[in-house]
DNA sequence: CAGAGCCGCCTTTTT
DNA sequence: GGCGGCTCTG
C-alpha cells in the first residue's frame, strides 16, 4: 500500500505515519527529514486526506519547490487519479502563503483590492522618507540610527513581539535615550503605508494572524485544511508560532500539525527567530510528539567526526550527535593559505582536481559567511571561464537599473506611487531629493480623486524640476499613457524604450544592464498587467537576469556560490568553505554578545555538514585591505576559533600559496611608509 | 546659499 | 550600491 515506506528506517517510518494529532520531528542534518516529511505527507493522502487540504510551509521558495516535485513524485505513483481529483498540496513559503490567503480575503480584511507588497528596499526608502520628515522637525545634533538599523529594530519588534525599547537594547543600545523618537518613526511608517495602500514582508504575517484569529475568518481558514507541516521549525519566529497556533490549536477540530526541526542549525536570530521554539513547542501544543532522526544518510565519517566535534565545543553542546550510514572516506582538509589570492588559487585547483576525477561543477559548491567573500573567486573564475551561479548576496531586484524599470513599470498602473516618482525623477539631470520631493507634492499623489487626475498635474509638477531636465522627465511620464487596446507586453516594451535614454545617461555600464532590463521586459509580457511582474519579483526574486530568463541550457555545467545561508537544506558531493577565518566566520559583526557567537558556530555546522564526500576548509593568513588596489596594506588573521585542536584534529592538512618572505620590519609596509613620510613634513 | 554632484569610505546573514 | 562629507554651480 506504501511503498515508499518501505525505504524509510524505524524512526522515519515512526515519524511518518504518526497519528498523534501533533508530531514534532528532530531530525539532525542528513537525516532524510525532507524524505521523511514527503512521505508522511503521501501517508496522510494515503489515509484518505484531500492533497489540497494539506498546507506545507518552507522556509525558502528553493524548499518549497523541491518539496513539492517529490511530493507529485510521490502522490503520483500512490494513486494518479485520486491525487489529480484532491488538487495539490498547499505548498509555499509563509509569506508567499500569507500573500495568496490575504489576495483571497483582501476585502474582508479591510484591505485595498489592489494592495500591492514592499520589497525590502522600498520598505528601506519608505522608512527613510519617514525618517527625513520626523528628524526635519527636531534639530539633531547626534547619531540617529539610519534607514537599514530603523526598518531592523522595527522588524524585529514586530517579529519577536516584544516591546521597542527592550529591542533598541538589544541592537542599538547607542540609541537607548532616542526609543521615543523611533516609535514616533515607526507609528508613521506604519500609517504611511496603510494610507498608500502597501504591505511590507512583515504585514503579510500580521494579516495572516490577524485572519486567523478573526471570530468569522479564522475558523473558515481552519477548515478548509486537515493538516499543516512547517519545515525548518527552528528557525520560526513568535509572530509565525502565534499565526500557527490561531490555525492549529484553540479549537476543538483544528488541523493536525507536523513541525520539522533541528535546534543545531538555527541561524536565523536576526529576524527574530528562535530555536526556542522548537525545543518548547510543547508549551503551545500540548501534547505533542517527538520522534528524533539520528542516522545520516549524506556524508562520510570523518566528515561527521568533524561536525560532531564542532558541537561538542559549544558550551551546551549540540542536542544532536550524527553517525554516518555511509561509512569511511577521506578526511576533510584544512587548507591553510599565505593570503586571499593563494585562497582563490587553491579553490580553483581543487573545484578542477574534482571535476578531472569525474566530480561535476554543479556538484560541487563553494560556501560563504558574507556574500561579498567570494567577490576576488568570482573574478579569478571568470578570468579562467569556469562557469559559476551564485546564491545568496545582492539579488537581482537590488540592481539599481532593474528597480528603475520596476519602479517605472508600478507607475504605469499606479500614478500614486510615491516612492517611484521618487526614484525616477532623481534619474533626471540636475534632479535631487529635493526638487524631485517639490515635484510630486505638486502632483498631489495623496489627493483625492481618479489616479488620471494626478497625470494631469504633470505640467504644474514639471515647473518644480530644473529647466535642463524638464524635456526628459516629460518625455518619460508621456510613456506612462497607454493607447487603448495596447497589450501588456506591447507596453512593457514601450516603456523599456522610454527608459533607455536614462539608463545609458545615469550609468557607464549601460549595455550589461539594458540586457537585464530586455529580460525583465519580456517577463512582462505573460502577465495582466506590466506592475504584476513587480508583485511577482517580490515575492519571488530571480537571483540573476538568467534565472528570470528560464532554466539554462539543460547540459551546461557550473560550480555554486553560496551563503551558508543560503545553503541550508542543501548538499553537493564536495563542498569548499573559504574565509574560514576569524572576523570572517565567525563574522566579527555577530560577536557582540555571546549568543550571537553560538550562533556563528552552528552557521559553521551548518556549513560543515553540506558535503557528502569531500569537505575543503580554507583560511588566508594575509588579509589586503583594499583587494583591487594597488598598495600592499594588510594585516594578519587567525584562523576561525572554531577550528579548534578536537575540530582540526580528523583533519588533514595543507599550505597553499608562497611561504611568507622574511620581513625586516614587523610592521605592514603600508603603515611603515605612512611614518616615513610623517617624518619629512616636519 | 540651497541643492546637486562627486569622492572616498564601507559593506552580515534573508522572507 | 549606499552613505557622509565636501565642493562646485546655478
Amino acid at each position: 500500500m506504501f511503498p515508499m515506506l518501505d525505504r524509510l528506517n524505524e524512526q522515519q517510518r515512526d515519524a511518518a505515519t504518526a497519528t498523534a494529532d501533533h508530531l514534532r520531528i528532530l531530525a539532525g542534518a542528513g537525516t532524510g527529514k525532507t524524505t521523511t516529511l514527503t512521505a508522511r505527507v503521501a501517508w496522510l493522502v494515503g489515509s484518505g486526506v484531500r492533497p489540497d487540504r494539506i498546507m506545507l510551509v518552507t522556509f525558502t521558495r528553493r524548499a518549497a519547490r523541491e518539496m513539492v516535485a517529490r511530493t507529485d513524485t510521490m502522490l503520483g505513483s500512490l494513486d494518479p487519479a485520486r491525487a489529480r481529483a484532491g488538487g495539490k498540496v498547499r505548498a509555499g513559503t509563509f509569506h508567499s502563503i500569507a500573500h495568496r490567503t490575504l489576495r483571497r480575503h483582501a476585502t474582508s480584511l479591510g484591505l485595498p483590492e489592489g494592495f500591492s507588497v514592499l520589497d525590502p528596499g522600498d520598505a528601506a526608502d519608505l522608512i527613510d522618507l519617514v525618517r527625513h520628515e520626523h528628524l526635519a522637525r527636531r534639530t539633531h545634533e547626534r547619531r540617529f540610527p539610519r534607514k537599514a538599523t530603523l526598518l531592523d529594530l522595527y522588524s524585529r519588534a514586530v517579529n519577536t513581539q516584544r516591546p521597542l525599547s527592550e529591542v533598541i537594547d538589544q541592537v542599538a543600545p547607542w540609541s537607548a535615550d532616542r526609543v521615543e523618537d523611533v516609535a514616533e518613526i515607526c507609528r508613521a511608517y506604519v500609517a504611511r503605508k496603510r494610507a498608500l495602500g502597501l504591505l511590507d514582508f512583515d504585514d503579510l504575517l500580521l494579516h495572516w494572524r490577524a485572519a486567523a484569529r478573526d471570530e468569522h475568518l479564522g475558523p473558515a481558514l481552519a477548515e478548509e485544511l486537515d493538516h499543516v507541516c512547517v519545515d525548518e521549525y527552528q528557525d520560526v519566529n513568535a509572530l509565525q508560532v502565534d499565526l500557527l497556533a490561531a490555525l492549529c490549536a484553540d479549537r476543538d477540530d483544528a488541523p493536525g500539525l507536523t513541525v520539522v526541526g533541528d535546534d543545531s542549525q538555527a541561524v536565523y536570530s536576526f529576524r527574530g527567530s528562535s530555536p526556542r521554539h522548537l525545543l518548547e513547542v510543547d508549551a503551545v501544543f500540548p501534547g505533542i510528539r517527538t520522534v528524533a532522526l539520528e542516522q545520516n544518510y549524506r556524508s562520510t565519517q570523518p566528515i561527521l567526526d568533524v561536525a560532531n566535534a564542532v558541537g561538542q565545543d559549544a558550551p551546551e553542546g549540540f542536542s544532536t550527535r550524527l553517525s554516518s550510514v555511509r561509512g569511511d572516506g577521506d578526511r576533510p582538509e584544512l587548507v591553510t593559505c599565505t593570503d586571499e589570492d593563494a585562497e582563490v588559487e587553491a579553490v580553483c585547483v581543487r573545484v578542477l582536481a574534482h571535476r578531472e576525477a569525474g566530480v561535476a561543477l554543479r556538484e560541487q559548491a563553494v560556501l560563504v559567511r558574507a556574500a561579498h567573500h567570494s567577490a576576488l573567486l568570482e573574478l579569478e573564475l571568470s578570468r579562467r571561464r569556469i562557469p559559476y551561479v551564485k546564491y545568496g548576496g545582492l539579488r537581482f531586484l537590488e540592481a539599481a537599473h532593474v528597480k528603475d524599470l520596476v519602479c517605472l513599470f508600478r507607475l504605469a498602473d499606479n500614478p500614486r506611487d510615491e516612492l517611484s516618482w521618487f526614484r525616477l525623477l532623481q534619474l533626471m539631470d540636475g534632479v535631487g531629493p529635493v526638487s524631485a520631493r517639490r515635484a510630486i507634492e505638486a502632483l498631489g499623489v495623496d489627493r483625492p480623486g481618479t489616479p488620471g487626475e494626478v497625470l494631469a498635474r504633470w505640467p504644474d509638477a514639471v515647473q518644480c524640476l530644473p529647466s535642463g531636465a524638464r524635456a526628459a522627465a516629460s518625455e518619460l511620464v508621456a510613456a506612462l499613457a497607454r493607447p487603448s487596446g495596447e497589450s501588456t507586453g506591447a507596453q512593457a516594451e514601450r516603456l523599456t524604450a522610454a527608459l533607455t535614454p536614462l539608463i545609458e545617461g545615469a550609468y557607464d555600464d549601460a549595455a550589461v544592464r539594458l540586457v537585464d532590463l530586455e529580460a525583465l521586459s519580456a517577463a512582462a509580457a505573460d502577465q495582466t498587467r506590466v506592475s504584476d511582474v513587480a508583485a511577482d519579483l517580490t515575492l519571488e526574486p530571480p537571483h540573476s537576469a538568467g534565472d528570470l530568463a528560464g532554466p539554462p541550457v539543460i547540459d551546461e555545467d557550473w560550480l555554486v556560490i553560496s551563503t551558508i545561508h543560503s545553503a541550508k537544506g542543501l548538499e553537493w558531493d564536495v563542498v569548499h568553505l573559504i574565509r574560514a577565518a576569524d572576523g570572517n566566520l565567525p563574522s566579527d559583526m555577530a560577536l557582540t554578545d555571546r549568543e550571537g557567537l553560538e550562533e556563528e558556530r552552528r552557521l559553521f555546522y551548518v556549513a560543515v555538514t553540506r558535503p557528502a564526500r569531500a569537505l575543503h576548509v580554507y583560511h588566508p593568513v594575509r588579509f589586503h585591505h583594499r583587494p583591487r588596489g594597488r598598495d600592499d596594506a594588510h594585516s594578519y588573521g587567525q584562523p576561525s576559533r572554531f577550528l579548534s585542536d578536537r575540530v582540526t584534529a580528523g583533519m588533514a592538512r595543507a599550505q597553499a600559496g608562497a611561504p611568507e618572505p622574511v620581513r625586516a620590519a614587523v610592521r605592514p609596509a603600508a603603515v611603515t611608509v605612512e611614518v616615513e613620510l610623517d617624518a619629512l613634513w616636519q
